[in-house]
DNA sequence: GCAAAACTGTTTACCTGATTAACAATACAC
DNA sequence: GTGTATTGTTAATCAGGTAAACAGTTTTGC
């Protein structure tokens, strides 16, 4: 069966590789991940939201009334974790915790007019920033890196 | 030119998004690189090496007689952080830092038999992990994911 | 020659993001 | 009803990182 295709020339490209540093998935990413983070920040400017709290925003307005413990399990963090965040929204007048009828511990979380207005506003500079962080490469290959990272990330399901 | 080409139904896969933030490639960068963040954790259990600490010991070894400013040049961190990781390495006598004749500030970075030795059976640790946690990956997928965590890391370079 | 500038390793203070453990209030199981 | 589970919260702690200052040591520009 396909007795004899050549690969091995695709095995290792000439560039200098200056350690196996170089070789490993889990520390190419985290540098790519910290250049994102760097860029996303200098977007968004001094006061802006940082990464998290854009999240947190983001699916409060895509969920309306969900629960900040809902909201800890779908951002994969601890929900104590999650409490300086919705503060730091509250008091940004973006969203407001309010009381729910048939469940008095929950405080489900509703996006103001200014959360979403803010939140949309904020979305369109984030989507520049990575267009233009990204601008090397073409559209099928963000497509690949989206589907590789998501195919990644949900590795981590159980845990 | 090609008048008539349907990638209309490439465009959006049925998987049911759930906000904006799935489709933008730093949020799924941050979950990615945390999920293999985890896993090289607890690949290396207890008392093992630290990612970053496993980076420095890595180009240590691979440039021995390194200095300490050029090796926090090539990790992208200030030097003042360097200190604590080479502290680290050296109270596990995995290198020393030794005089250099020509310039009395730089302490060369050299690593010892027992560093180079545990750098090794930790290389292949790594990579065992490595190849668990994206073992639903192709070879050619994970060389493309490779290629373009590259090309996005290498935009950080001007800083 | 020598003053000014630059570089090296280091400490200190601080920041961000995150976790764990505990807690009071509330709801649910049966 | 009693025991168990869940919610939001605080407090303590940690990991990783930055920025500013510093003493000691070259290097540069005349």
């Amino acid at each position: 069966m396909a007795p004899r295709t050549v690969t091995k020339s695709l095995e290792f490209e000439m560039t200098d590789v200056v350690s196996d540093l170089e070789t490993l998935v889990g520390y190419n990413m985290k540098r790519a991940y910290v250049a994102i983070q760097k860029d996303f920040r200098a977007a968004l400017g001094e006061g802006g939201l940082s990464p998290r709290t854009f999240s947190a925003l983001s699916l409060v307005v895509a969920h309306p009334n969900i629960s900040q413990s809902d909201l800890a399990r779908m951002l994969g963090i601890e929900r104590s974790g999650l409490v300086a965040i919705i503060d730091d929204l509250e008091a940004r007048k973006f969203l407001s915790r309010t009381l729910v009828p048939g469940d008095r511990r929950v405080q489900a979380l509703v996006p103001t007019k200014a959360g979403i207005a803010a939140y949309g506003a904020t979305l369109v500079t984030v989507q520049a920033h990575e267009d233009r962080l990204l601008a090397d490469l073409s559209t099928s290959e963000k497509d690949t890196l989206m589907q590789l990272l998501m195919k990644i990330r949900l590795t981590d399901r159980e845990s």
